[in-house]
Parts: structure tokens; sequence; C-alpha cells
DNA sequence: TATATATTTGCCAATATTTGTCAAGACATA
DNA sequence: TATGTCTTGACAAATATTGGCAAATATATA
């Protein structure tokens, strides 16, 4: 599919796909669904990408990554 | 240690550092550091800690947090 | 090679989010 | 009541995100 086809259906630039797929740019959150329908994929699949991409780009370089995956992790456990 | 006492060494509002207090905002990582001195804590674990905020902020009450999480732990060690 | 088509890149404007200020109010205590 | 501390919400300023445009580059095809 071209870049431009993708970019119609989802209503945006094709530079802004292009981004996307070099990774200099992340999506909206509600466009993931749309996207996943678009190439016929699990959108649940999809959102968690989207998510691990959102926490990842936050914890990106930081020394202290592992240490605060781990203490999230606690957290989330104990949340529920 | 009053909130305008720590709201002076951090040149904020006290209103800024009830907030935070309370949960309803977060430092800016740069303030991080200053924040350690002034309580003669450790720096990065209190960076750590404000690193696990940012990212519990990210997933809070996302379905797929913890897939999401552990994908971008195997990322992580990826990268290393 | 020349032309057409597709992608990438940098820059800018619009929009959204975050951050900080201020003023009013709540609460405790003398 | 008067004073000092903390909390809250409305607002403004600063910053970040998002999307579009146009020029540059890459790729395909005659």
């Amino acid at each position: 599919m071209l870049l431009r086809q993708l970019a119609s259906k989802l209503d945006l630039d094709t530079s802004i796909i292009s981004k996307v797929e070099r990774g200099d740019r992340q999506l909206k959150k509600e466009q993931i669904p749309l996207l996943a329908e678009i190439l016929n994929a699990d959108k649940e699949e999809l959102l968690m990408l989207w998510l691990a991409d959102q926490v990842y780009s936050v914890i990106e370089g930081e020394p202290m990554a592992d240490e605060a995956l781990k203490s999230v992790s606690k957290k989330l456990k104990k949340a529920k």
C-alpha cells in the first residue's frame, strides 16, 4: 500500500505517515483503531504496541529506566 | 519544613508544592536533583521514582498496561 | 537519460498540554 | 477574631505536539 493511500484513509498528509514509519513521529491514540482496521491487524495488539512506544519514549536513555519499570510493575499489581 | 520554605527553595509557588504533595501535579525533571538536595535524599532514587511516575501516568487505566510494560522491558534489554 | 511517481525532510502555523501565578477560601490555633 | 498555613480553581505564559506545505531526494519506468 502506498503512503498516500494510507494517508488518505487516516486523513493525514503522506509526510506524517512517512515520519511515523521511520519512527520520527507517533500517531495519536485515536488513530490506532482506524489503522488496525485498514491494515487488518489486531486492535488490542496495535494499541499495546503504541502504548509501549509511549512508555519507551519516556524512559529512553534514562539510566534508571529498568528500576523505574520494575517500580511501575509493582505499583500496577497493587492497584489491581 | 513548611511548604513556603520548600517552595522558595525550588523557586515555585506554594500552591504547586501543595499540588505535588497531593499528587495533582508532577515536578519538572530539572527540579528533582534540587529537591533531593533540599530533602537530603538520594538523587538517583528520587529521579527513579519521578521516572516511574511519568511511566505510570502513561499507562494508568490502560487495559494493556502490563503487556506494554513487558514489551518495553524486552526492548530495553535488546537496546543495551 | 528523461519523466513521472513516491518518499523524505525541514520549516511553519494551529492546537493542545504543561507549568506557574494569583486570589479566594478552608482549616487550625492563639 | 486575627494570624499563619495549606488548598483550590481560574487564568496566563511557556512548551510540546500535531498536521500541512513545499522543496529535496529517491525510485521506477518509458
